[in-house]
This record gives C-alpha cells, structure tokens and sequence, in this order.
DNA sequence: ATGGTGGGCAACCCA
C-alpha cells in the first residue's frame, strides 16, 4: 500500500480544528501527528474531529501547553513504553504501532522543549532540558534496534546550514546552536535516515516554520526547518514522496509551523 | 540593539 504520514504542530488544536479539512483535502494522509495540541485529554474534541474520517486515534495531552496526537485511518495500537523524558510528564511524545497489511509499523510522534532564549543550559533552565531531552531520546533509541520505523515532530532543532535563512546569523540563537543541531544529528544517527533530505538535497534551503513576528512571511522567508520525518534505513527504499505544504502558512489563523508529509509504499 | 505576533487562560507563561 501507499502510506501517507503527515505532521503539524498545529498550535491549538480546539482553535484550529477547520484547518485539518484543509490538510485532508491538500494532503490526503493516512496518518495524522499534530504538536502543541494545548489540550487536555478529557477535553479531546473526539466528536468534532469524527466526520475528518480518522476514526484510531492517540493522544496525550495537558492543559495551557504542548501535547501530541496522532489520528489515523490505520488500526493502531498504544506503544508508550518509553521513559518519561526528563521525569517532567509534560506529553512531548506518543508511540503507536500502524497495523499495516505488510506487517506493523512503528510511529514516533515529538515535541521536542523550545528552549528558551538564551542559548546557555545554567542561565536558561529551557535550554538546559532541550539538550537534557535530545540526549535521553537518543539514547534511548540507540539502545534498541528498530526497523520499520518512523519517528516525526516539532524537533525545534534546524541541524543543517541550509535548514535555516542565515546559517552565520543563527549560530547562537536556539534552535541552530552547535550543541543542539550536534545533538539532533547524534539522535537522528541512533538509527535513522532523514527522509526529508532524502528528497531535498542539503545544499538547497528548506524551511517548515516562519516566525509570527514578521509581517511578510513569504517576502522575507526567515524560515527554519524545526519539523522532520525520520525513517529507520530499511524503510528508505520504500520512500515515494515528500511534500511540505507552505501554502498552509496563508490559511486563516494559520499555525507558524506547516505540514509536512511523506510517502511510503510499504 | 530592539521588538516584533500569537495561544492559553485569566496573571503571566510559553512559543
């Protein structure tokens, strides 16, 4: 089959549940993992997000901040049976296992801690957990030996030169410093290959958020490319597409993150 | 060098 897995932070899921048709329609994924969902889990929109047609869904969620979803039109089962990151329970992570005709699919849905300004982990307690958070996951995933794999998120980190507007100028502001994207590309080594990159080369920029604080987003693209898809290596044949939708960042009420979405025949 | 915008949720926290 060809399977579709998008992801989105979607900054609000209650505010910004009309969007999701949109993605449907753009996108028309089989798999659905949203970030910064901000709700709790009694108050999941169960009922409202039911005519989208994506009836198995996951999530973990908190009041005011982060939480994960995923909503798919594949049978899936929990698979939460990693640690608690950084033992501070604030749903950054959900695992499910697709149930997918050839055989299961592990998925891996991140949101990986902002960080905070000040790219110093004593000044700044937020950096101090980004860098605390993007170790334990990738030790955590080196120890295990994973095929049939996908892991995506918000990772907040842009690794490569080009996955940023001005390499030189973000050097020292979080989200591009040496120890976060040395950190990301250690985690990503733990037994991945990035599937974004297997259709872009790294030469070529490539962006997934543009910041609020700029009036004219797409005029002065200071984009960052904070979200990824991870697929483990046996998985990379089966890659067919990659689109990330930038149009989704001219929606109304748009989120400042776009969807990204891959293609696996499997 | 600074401040710019947005969401949650009721004062600021976080991005």
């Amino acid at each position: 089959m060809t399977l579709r897995i998008a992801t989105w932070n979607i900054n609000s899921l209650r505010l910004r549940l009309p969007l999701l048709d949109r993605l449907v329609e753009a996108l028309n994924p089989d798999v659905i993992c949203l970030q910064e969902t901000k709700v709790p889990d009694e108050l999941f929109p169960a009922e409202a997000l039911a005519p989208l047609g994506f009836p198995h869904v996951h999530y973990k969620g908190m009041k005011g901040y982060n939480g994960v979803a995923i909503l798919s039109k594949i049978p899936l089962t929990s698979h939460d049976d990693a640690p608690d990151w950084c033992a501070k329970s604030d749903c950054r992570h959900a695992g499910v296992i697709l149930s997918v005709p050839s055989g299961p699919i592990e998925l891996h849905d991140f949101y990986v801690p902002a960080g905070g300004d000040i790219p110093d982990p004593v000044a700044n307690p937020k950096y101090g957990h980004k860098l605390d958070f993007i170790a334990e996951t990738r030790n955590w995933f080196t120890a295990r030996n994973l095929t049939r794999t996908v892991l995506v998120g918000d990772l907040n980190i842009a690794p490569l030169e080009h996955d940023v507007w001005s390499h030189k100028q973000l050097l020292d502001v979080v989200s591009h410093t040496p120890p976060e994207t040395e950190g990301l590309t250690a985690w990503l080594n733990a037994g991945f290959t990035d599937a974004m990159r297997h259709f872009v080369p790294d030469t070529e920029k490539l962006y997934t958020w543009w910041s609020y604080r700029n009036r004219d987003w797409r005029g002065s693209n200071r984009g960052r490319r904070l979200d990824h898809i991870w697929v483990t290596p046996d998985l990379k044949p089966k890659l067919a597409g990659m689109t990330i939708h930038t149009d989704a960042r001219d929606w109304p009420q748009p989120s400042d993150h776009v969807p990204v979405c891959v293609e696996l025949k499997v």
